[in-house]
DNA sequence: AACTGTGGCAAGTAGT
DNA sequence: ACTACTTGCCACAGTT
């Protein structure tokens, strides 16, 4: 049983009318000549979830999913996209003849060939005939069979993603059609009678059945256009399923859905087929954009899967979670070899991964994520469910289970609000031009052919397929200078603006102007790769990382006006937006130096980052020779001392005198890095005075120091040390943090002090056990047989390593474990081979902690230590036996 | 029997 | 999407 759905407040019409509003008008229809159908224009601005298509007869009705500004669910369905692929002849530009083309026409599936049209191809110039095709399952057939005689162009190219291309659209985007269905709920909303659901009318747009969205719409694609980025309000719906330890079946199930008006909760009880069936009803009913969970990928929706399929086939259910009718088998998610579930119209998120990713927690339990966001809030939830007793607690109090059930259906929805998950991806799906869908489950490759391909096709250029093998050589990457090992003060970070990127638009890198004839060369790059001048021909990259630096300069700008105006919204908004572009222009260089990637060359990775190092130690170099001291560099960033007579102490002191000093050290230094910077920069290249520190340590390791930042805003950087990492346990990082405070202040003594303590007080076991608690990710495949786990695909041996240890003893013990989780453990005795160790289930189970092996920590944390203390004469050694083993050679040191 | 050094594996991070 | 780099542990070989 499920709550009812609310009714939902009509809206103001006036509101709707912004976009064009609802037209009326009487037509006669071809089909019934005795009938007059009502039939409504209707304009909308729909932000798109997913797209899918359907084949009707000799035509194909493309399906777009999403949600209206206004609110509302709506499925497009776009009529006049015709499947096609491109064709040259191979080899250097040739005459073809006629008979040739006849026969193109006469492959199977082949339904048209238009052209030529001269594209430029890899081997230059060529006429190009565009081939067009029955469905969109038949261009892979046709290309194939296609396979020698011709080349084939735009031949891998999925028929969702080629309606966004053709009409170069973007996440967001205007509908123009005839409303054929509505809701009574949306037709209030919209004040209007809703239309005649005839089935004929539905077969007529190419529909089989009802689909569950509040609106359908026929269109054409003559009536889509791309207009500016909104907010859409999405929405999410979270659930989560109790099952039994027994028996594996569900015992009860909750769902919440959250639009912009607030949460719609659900609980489902009765048998097991009820609650499935009830679930899949609220699903449908509720039409969500998005669907969430804590771990549903592999938990929930697996389970739903198993139990649905161990049904008797008679009266088994259809999990038609998808946006599509009921008797449609897309509705049903799929993950096939993709690590991401897919469901026809909707976005499959789980908080677990989104969290994961956003947040880069210690541990991954939805308690601890929740503790780590809410630590408020986590009061009034009480873990007194004990998940491992799961049907004793349903036989003893089912209605505590429910509540508890319903607790955690809801935090997946608190969780992705306060990453702001949804909004983000929204913003990735505008700026990168593809569905919410690929924003959230697709790959960087997917984002950057979506901006790519079209363009290309709208510059004649042929688009090639994605390759087949990878390449064992890797590129060369970036530079990164040896660090000066100790302390120094008074340090400027000059960093070059968005390197790779202004490094590819500078020399024109592209897969379409790179060369092998040095006559037709301008750019040359270290490596002796070589690419024509922009004059001659424009890259497709560089065309597009222009535009996106405009972009991210615009989203910029806009933000300093919204900052200005006090419009926190539109702050936020076109933060996230430069966020985006930001993240875009980065994954450029990660795709071209891929083996695999359609539009690049071996060459194109290689001399992006040979100019890089190159430009990184000319300035080091340059900035040597006139007596300055590089301290350290890491492909972009350089890290200079700032030239001083006397080095005023880097601590903020407290004294006015002392203080004056202090400040005048500080507007030196914001000087010398701003004078850097701008002699360092040219019109191509531009050296940005970044940061300015007033303290830097390193132990002397590339990619270990942190940093005490003073302009241009006051905070400490740790990079790489054990604070960082997740690895590690937290006594660890806990004492390292302050320790670098201290080094940071100059106060040496008082982090040394720390050290001394914490070493002593661990060594006699005077810690909390949860300060020892390690966690890694650890790997696995599952039997899809018999469900066990198996390391060895992954590991060459995993008996001896610590992280499979814990896995298999949480197997044994019953617990979950799914490959890729993190798991937590205590080492407990060390002196084995391997070492032993005992999975930390406190958070999980309750019950008491393993007992530590404590002389194991002790040295562990000593060496940690030892690491930084030793740049200061205090090895590990010394740390854990209280005192430093003075010898004539350390003084000499 | 207890160290010490080394290569290999694995995870995680810093940078694009 | 990519490379550069550090660290921890194990297995093994060679000392002390």
């Amino acid at each position: 049983m499920f709550h009812p759905r609310p009714p939902i407040s009509p809206l103001e019409h006036s509101s709707f009318q912004a976009c064009g509003g609802v037209r009326l008008r009487l037509v006669p229809t071809p089909l019934c000549n005795d009938v007059v159908l009502m039939e409504m224009g209707i304009c909308l601005q729909v932000a798109v979830v997913g797209i899918s298509y359907r084949g009707i007869a000799s035509s194909t009705v493309v399906e777009v999913f999403g949600r209206t500004s206004e609110g509302l669910s709506v499925v497009v369905l776009v009529h006049g996209m015709r499947p096609w692929l491109e064709v040259s002849r191979p080899g250097p530009p040739q005459s073809v003849n006629a008979a040739e083309i006849e026969r193109l026409r006469g492959v199977r599936h082949v339904v048209d060939v238009q052209g030529p049209v001269e594209k430029q191809t890899e081997q230059g110039m060529k006429p190009v005939w565009r081939v067009y095709v029955e469905q969109p399952y038949h261009v892979p057939r046709v290309r194939d069979s296609l396979e020698g005689r011709w080349l084939t162009h735009s031949s891998d190219i999925v028929f969702g993603q080629r309606l966004l291309l053709d009409l170069d659209l973007s996440l967001h985007i205007g509908v123009e059609g005839e409303l054929i269905a509505a809701t009574p709920e949306a037709a209030a909303r919209m004040g209007i009678e809703p239309p005649l659901e005839e089935d004929e009318e539905l077969l007529l747009a190419g529909a089989s059945g009802r689909y569950p969205s509040d609106l359908i719409v026929r269109s054409n694609v003559e009536d889509l256009r791309h207009i500016e980025p909104f907010i859409a309000p999405l929405t999410t719906l979270s659930f989560d399923l109790e099952t039994s330890i027994q028996h594996g079946t569900v015992l009860c199930a909750a769902a919440v859905l959250r639009t912009k008006d607030g949460d719609i909760e659900a609980t489902f009880t009765g048998t097991e087929k009820e609650i499935i069936g009830d679930f899949i009803d609220f699903v449908r009913e509720s039409d969500p954009d998005i669907i969430t969970g804590y771990n549903i990928d592999n938990f929930d929706l697996p389970v739903l899967e198993r139990r649905i399929e161990a049904m008797p086939a008679k009266e088994r259910l259809k999990l038609a979670l998808g946006r599509v009718p009921l008797d449609d088998d897309r509705g049903k998610p799929n993950r096939s070899s993709s690590r991401w579930w897919r469901c026809t119209g909707r976005v499959i998120m789980d908080a677990w991964w989104e969290a994961r990713m956003a947040l880069r927690p210690e541990r991954e339990s939805l308690s601890h994520v929740s503790q780590l966001l809410f630590p408020d809030q986590m009061e009034k939830r009480k873990m007194d469910v004990d998940a491992s007793r799961m049907d004793e607690e349903w036989q003893e109090r089912p209605d505590v289970v429910l509540e508890y059930c319903l607790q955690d259906a809801k935090l997946p929805l608190d969780i992705l609000d306060a990453i702001a998950a949804q909004r983000r991806s929204e913003s990735l799906g505008a700026v990168a031009k593809v569905p919410l869908e690929t924003a959230v489950n697709g790959t960087t490759s997917q984002w950057i052919d979506s901006l790519l391909v079209r363009l290309a096709e709208r510059s004649q250029i042929v688009v090639p397929r994605t390759k087949g093998q990878r390449s064992s050589e890797s590129t060369e990457g970036g530079y990164v200078h040896d660090v000066k090992m100790g302390l120094s003060t008074w340090i400027v970070v000059l960093d070059f603006k968005s390197m790779y990127p202004s490094i590819m638009i500078e020399h024109n890198v592209c897969s379409t102007t790179r060369t092998d004839d040095g006559n037709k060369a301008s750019h040359v790059a270290p490596t002796g790769a070589m690419f024509v001048d922009k004059k001659e021909r424009l890259g497709l990259i560089p065309q597009i990382l222009t535009d996106l630096m405009e972009s991210r300069d615009f989203h910029k700008e806009q933000m300093r006006l919204a900052e200005k105006d006090e419009n926190n919204h539109q702050h936020a908004f076109h933060d996230r937006l430069q966020e985006s572009v930001k993240i875009l222009m980065n994954s450029f260089y990660g795709v071209l130096a891929s083996s695999f990637y359609r539009f690049t060359h071996p060459d194109l990775g290689a001399s992006i980052t040979a100019w890089a190092r190159r430009k990184v130690r000319d300035i080091i170099m340059q900035l040597t020779a006139e007596g300055s001291e590089v301290i350290y560099s890491d492909t972009d960033s350089i890290f200079v001392a700032v030239p001083m007579e006397e080095r005023p102490p880097p601590a903020k002191p407290p004294l006015d005198e002392d203080l004056e000093i202090w400040e005048e050290a500080r507007r030196s230094m914001i000087a010398y890095g701003e004078n850097l910077a701008e002699r360092y920069s040219s019109s191509g290249e531009m050296l940005e005075f970044e940061k300015g520190l007033t303290a830097f340590f390193s132990h002397g390791a590339k990619k270990r120091y942190v940093g005490r930042v003073v302009y241009p805003q006051f905070e400490t950087i740790v990079r790489g040390y054990e604070p960082r990492r997740t690895d590690g346990f937290p006594i660890q990082s806990k004492t390292l943090e302050v320790m670098f405070e201290h080094l940071l202040d100059d106060k040496l003594e008082m982090a040394i002090e720390l050290a001394l303590e914490t070493i002593r007080r661990l060594k006699f076991g005077e810690v909390d056990p949860r300060d020892l608690v390690i966690s890694r990710s650890c790997k696995g495949r599952v039997d899809k047989n018999n469900g066990n786990i198996d390391f060895t695909k992954d590991y060459v041996n995993p008996a001896s390593l610590a992280h499979v240890q814990t896995a298999m003893k949480r197997i044994e013990r019953g617990l979950t474990f799914t490959p890729g989780m993190k798991v937590s453990w205590i080492v407990t005795d060390a002196r084995t081979s391997p070492m032993t160790v005992e999975p930390y289930l406190v958070d999980e189970t309750g019950g008491e902690p393993p007992e530590p092996d404590y002389s194991f920590y002790t040295r562990r944390l000593a060496t940690a230590l030892g690491r930084i203390t030793e740049a200061f004469g205090w090895t590990a050694g010394d740390l854990v036996a209280g005192t430093r083993q003075t010898t004539l050679f350390s003084f000499q040191e």
